[in-house]
DNA sequence: CTTTGTGCAAATTCTTTGCACCAAA
DNA sequence: TTTGGTGCAAAGAATTTGCACAAAG
């Protein structure tokens, strides 16, 4: 697992900012949680460990608060499973697997191919399922 | 659009036999309409195509039926869009294009790049959102 | 008979909405 | 003040579950 820098809050409100994003105390904790957790989190997962931290947080925030972001591209949604919604806050190209044993979501560095030309793509996902390297091992 | 040759009900029983599935009439109902429309349409749609064909059909039953379905890997579960799964009859490999606009699904005639080859894979799906040619002309 | 499938209604889960209150400019 | 954000509770939508009845062998 790579280390990851963590960010201030004052970077993270600069990265708001420039997309036009207030940032208030909530959206600043929800990106640097995000930012730090790079295990394409749930909804529910994000708001169980940020609620145990700042009791007086809402799920409503949190989902108000992810919707901008998406909106704004400053982080990415994954629907590689049905009722889970996943965010990634890592907005490069690339392509995410789900392990059906063992459940994890990771990033694997393939990008989505070209699509046909006549169409205008806005966004391209690609996602895999199967048996990671670990649970092979069985 | 291409011709689909329709399927008789003894073309689909025995489809279905092939995966041990017994082909009561609701399942070749259901199948029967997957084959036809090739729309990947949501269980909704489904629902509400077929019950007014065969009014005592459940819901239910088309939830079970489509699982069975895909568990069986005669149909692929599309996941472009949160909330609104939808089946294609068709499963060959290649690639699901939404418009935003016209919020038609569509195949698109490219496979999934090979993953990593430490990884096992069951199935990959390649999404793709835009603008579709003929929603491009405005 | 016995097993399996179907269909209704209720329950569950995830997400959105309405609205009052709060905070910042 | 005025605007926009937050958080609660209720509403909404999609899917699953429990259970009784029906169908097929």
């Amino acid at each position: 697992m790579k280390e990851i820098k963590p960010l201030t809050p004052e970077e993270i409100s600069h990265k708001l900012l420039e997309k036009q994003i207030k940032p208030s105390v909530q959206r600043v904790i929800v990106y640097g949680y995000l930012w730090k957790n790079r295990t394409h989190p749930t909804v529910d997962e994000i708001y169980r460990d940020l609620v145990s931290l700042y009791p007086s947080l809402s799920r409503t925030t949190i989902y108000n608060t992810l919707k901008i972001f998406v909106a704004n591209k400053l982080i990415i949604p994954i629907l590689i499973e049905e009722n889970e919604m996943r965010f990634d806050v890592d907005c490069s190209s690339h392509a995410h697997f789900k392990c059906v044993q063992c459940q994890h979501v990771c990033d694997m560095a393939i990008e989505p191919p070209p699509a046909l030309v006549e169409y205008q793509i806005d966004e391209a996902h690609l996602y895999y399922k199967g048996l990671c390297p670990c649970c092979q091992q069985t």
